[in-house]
DNA sequence: TAATAAATGAGAATAAGTCTCATTTAAAAG
DNA sequence: CTTTTAAATGAGACTTATTCTCATTTATTA
């Protein structure tokens, strides 16, 4: 009995969010609760991984306005569980980076457009932050940062390529 | 006599841009050249480094209409001579580069938005590129550029965040 | 120097994101 | 469980960045 038990706890515990729903996340950080959040959040939950606007958009069909989506993503931002860049096109892309998320990096298409979230090796990123201490001192900056984009094409195996 | 016109020819190699000016990299490129063109180039040549497209239009000081400033910067990236990519303020940030311009990454201040050309250790980037086949084989990529981007804030050293 | 294709300028059009303000909703306090 | 009040929302106006259109100008070549 106690064995099921812990082994239920430990099913939660791997579900992608870590049995974080909408709510949680917002309580947690001290954001009031309100529907227009609730569904971003869900859907950026459902999504797992980098997504544009766009994307983000059409998931949504205009169950939210566009003047409340920029300022919830804003929200987002702030309690730092959002991360923004822009594509090779010039798309935004947003992301959710919770606690629990691993630092990672990302993999462009430009065939197809995809976005893959890739994570280097341990021994890699060491070596980063030794050069990142080291352009510290050369340009007396505090560093708090970093992200390596990698640019190419994927194979016939993509899914979305096959088109 | 000799050695005098050798010594002369290096040092118009180690100007700024090689020697060439910009109707010299126009005809290179077998792009025609034009006045906006020649602008644009001079600018960027002058500059050296990042600059934003803000900076860039400061610089030109309406003698390149808008639609054609930005007709021409297409045309550079066409050509593989600009760079463009987005500061975390969202701004289009360009860079000319040249063909012996050497590989480097950015470096960005979030005090006084200023953005550095940074190198990194040869080793890392080895490194990197051994990072990158592997990535290549996982997604059954071909990746054909990266690049790093680190995040901070400059001390008091720095010019522009004195005031 | 003329002919022609390409490039330009001016401003209209589009798109991404922000702002305004009247209305609705969340949450805190009684 | 109401009431109160500050905060959040929706709709659409506004702003800003970028692209497009088209009549005019310019570069290239013959």
């Amino acid at each position: 009995m106690r064995i099921i038990l812990i082994y239920f706890n430990k099913s939660i515990c791997y579900t992608p969010n870590m049995g974080k729903n909408s709510e949680q996340i917002l309580s947690d950080h001290n954001v009031s609760i309100t529907n227009p959040r609730i569904l971003v959040l869900e859907a950026l939950l459902e999504n797992k991984g980098p997504i544009t606007l766009d994307e983000l958009q059409a998931l949504l069909k205009n169950k939210v306005a566009k003047s409340t989506l920029y300022r919830v993503l804003n929200d987002l931002k702030k309690i730092d569980i959002l991360d923004e860049f822009t594509s090779p096109e010039n798309q935004t892309v947003i992301e959710l980076v919770l606690e629990d998320r691993a630092h990672h990096h990302h993999l462009f298409c430009s065939d197809c457009g995809e976005i893959i979230d890739v994570e280097l090796s341990n021994e890699f990123e060491n070596f980063l932050d030794l050069e990142i201490k080291k352009i510290e001192e050369k340009f007396k900056f505090k560093i708090s940062d970093h992200r390596v984009e990698m640019f190419g094409k994927c194979t016939d195996q993509c899914e979305n390529c096959k088109s």
